[in-house]
DNA sequence: GCAGGATCATTTGCACACGTATGATCGCCT
DNA sequence: AGGCGATCATACGTGTGCAAATGATCCTGC
């Protein structure tokens, strides 16, 4: 292949453009992609047998936890716009985790309960999910798993 | 819309279902994802007037820095999966960005070069995305910024 | 009391991101 | 030589994420 790239490529005499100096690899948003990545790589494998995804966990926890919420309000809640949490809800609806109710008094909103099946659902979750932040932490000691969870969270 | 609640459920006496003190919003996972979807704002932001995205704006810088890379390779580079090199690539492709050449010693590759509108595009990026990273660590100290971004590097 | 602005949910269109599958090609080992 | 596992690019399906548009409903100010 070293070969081949040897062969096939005209001498190139100006060298790298410069970028002065600018390394993608170290940016802040590259980084965060790519631990991102990992985590969801770590996530969907340990909850496999549960079938939920970081996003349908995070709704259905939330729900269960409140126990009546408005859709919009639980987007808010976790961090997704009203498009993105439409989905979600559609998601954990259609498999019987979540309820739509109707609110007489505001006739805009759809509420959402969750069934007992999310509710059993959600409790055998949380044991996976505690493991789950424990593989995406592992490669950090202690001290800095907790210094990289304040930082994150001081990021907004 | 409280009343509302008072008079469509049955009153819980069970309280918010037991989760063992787990919340959601302070795991890493949740945070990854929230600090990504940020980043991701600010970048598509700031990057409006030159039209890129974050993993389109990094294939393009990758493969200016190097001149000549392999598709696979470049994924490799920039943490995406072949599938999703594949489709990154063809916008940067579709937008004369970048070529494909042919390699006559491996004809399973397609071999990517920098356009000199590609090489110009980059280079006038850059700036912008300094200005994307020194927006995203806003929040942070200076000492903070340098330690977050040591702590991704090193969770891999 | 009603008009204008805000809020709620949904849809559409585009871009990532991964798993999985497929076909072509390469490299190595017998 | 020949075959077999690995690698390269691509295709498809699903899920996340945002912007922008729509329509229904709410609420506030006048």
């Amino acid at each position: 292949m070293v070969l081949a790239a040897i062969l096939s490529s005209p001498p190139d005499l100006t060298g790298p453009p410069d970028l002065a100096g600018y390394a993608v690899e170290d940016q802040v948003g590259f980084l965060l992609r790519r631990a991102h990545q990992r985590h969801s790589a770590i996530f969907l494998d340990a909850m496999a047998p549960l079938d939920l995804t970081p996003t349908q966990f995070t709704a259905l926890i939330k729900t269960v936890e409140l126990g009546r919420v408005t859709q919009n309000h639980l987007g808010r809640l976790t961090a997704m716009d009203p498009a993105t949490i439409q989905g979600v809800v559609r998601r954990l609806f259609d498999r019987g985790l979540v309820l739509r109710e109707l609110d007489p008094l505001d006739r805009r909103t759809t509420v959402l309960v969750p069934t007992r099946e999310g509710i059993a659902l959600a409790a055998r979750a949380v044991g996976p999910a505690r493991a789950i932040t424990e593989a995406t932490l592992a490669p950090l000691a202690m001290a800095e798993r907790a210094h990289l969870v304040a930082l994150l969270r001081k990021l907004g």
